[in-house]
DNA sequence: ATTATACTTGACTAAACAGTCAAATAAAGT
DNA sequence: ACTTTATTTGACTGTTTAGTCAAGTATAAT
């Protein structure tokens, strides 16, 4: 049976997720990989491949650990349509001014610094958004914002960019408020 | 007085411009920038400075030239407020699944890859994006949209991530469309 | 024409980059 | 205890990176 991995796959990925997250594809260098994975190279491509593959498997990896959160949140029946895009904006008010927060949404990064120069990336991207896209509108399902899910989704992303030009909560609030305003 | 430059100024701005805006900071390359500039590192190093003064000349010279003539065309009282945010968000229908357009927004790109690494970047893109928000809530007012400001100008922003993951033109007029049926 | 000056050029550097690999190691099966 | 097999490791590769610099070149002033 040989050697046992010293390493946990799922942790492994979180690190992978987190500092692709924080640095982006090209600004992760191996250095700062084998740091916050705590295996070295020659581990990480028998396992995960090359650096490509390491960056794919972190966005499955935050497609499955925070945009399905979000997902199941906003088809959550338990609360009203309203609270539910009450909670999706909350989250960008949450972010702004805080270490974590800054890095944005790994879609975000992925769209606009990997997407347009690598089709498989932009595959994932895609799928997602629209899972969110999708979530949204049943969400929106029964409120006066039926027929306003584009709006708000695109709303979303937006503030993600805002809070990595460095938006403060005050910003985030008036965007949340304003799209409440809607429904 | 030496021998005289034998580049227009303002046509390596806007080469510089470009190559950042397709690539990003990181991948844009000297290889890159030189063949976009026809100047060699000798002469940029010499006129320009280091790698990161090249980029914030290219940031500089986006606001200039791109994010004024937007800001003008919102403060154009030759239009009505419709006719203006119409045109914004025309604008991003426009650049959908076209070569320039999946460049996104130079500053979109620049929040999203430097400003959490580089406060002068985060400085540039935070002034151009308040011109840019100021300016849609003086083509709002007198309009039944006039305290949603910070809503559009955030759809605009995600608008430009959308473009860059690859949305297609129906998705981007979907947006237009909703933002529209604000005022 | 000669000199002074400023721009251009290509060769150069040191560091960082992604990726490879043989040797060392640790467990399981015999 | 020994063999087999899988994982770990650190040294190594060739390439690319941003940045430097001395030598070459083109103009203006003298």
């Amino acid at each position: 049976m040989g050697r046992p991995r010293e390493f946990d796959n799922d942790e492994v990925l979180t690190a992978l997720q987190d500092v692709f997250w924080e640095y982006g594809y090209e600004g992760a260098s191996y250095a700062d990989i084998m740091k916050a994975t705590g295996l070295k190279k020659g581990s990480l491509y028998a396992s995960f491949g090359d650096k490509r593959s390491l960056y794919l498997q972190a966005l499955d990896k935050y497609d499955k650990s925070n945009v399905s959160g979000g997902v199941a949140m906003l088809r959550n029946e338990g609360l009203t349509g309203h609270e539910r895009i009450s909670a999706l904006m909350q989250s960008l008010v949450d972010a702004a001014e805080t270490k974590r927060g800054r890095w944005g949404c790994l879609l975000c990064n992925a769209a606009v610094d990997q997407a347009p120069f690598d089709s498989s990336t932009e595959k994932v991207v895609q799928a997602s958004m629209q899972r969110m896209r999708d979530a949204i509108a049943v969400a929106l399902k029964e409120t006066r914002a039926a027929d306003k899910a584009a709006l708000i989704w695109t709303a979303y992303f937006g503030g993600r960019v805002i809070i990595k030009s460095g938006g403060r909560k005050t910003v985030l609030r008036d965007i949340k408020e304003q799209t409440l305003s809607l429904l």
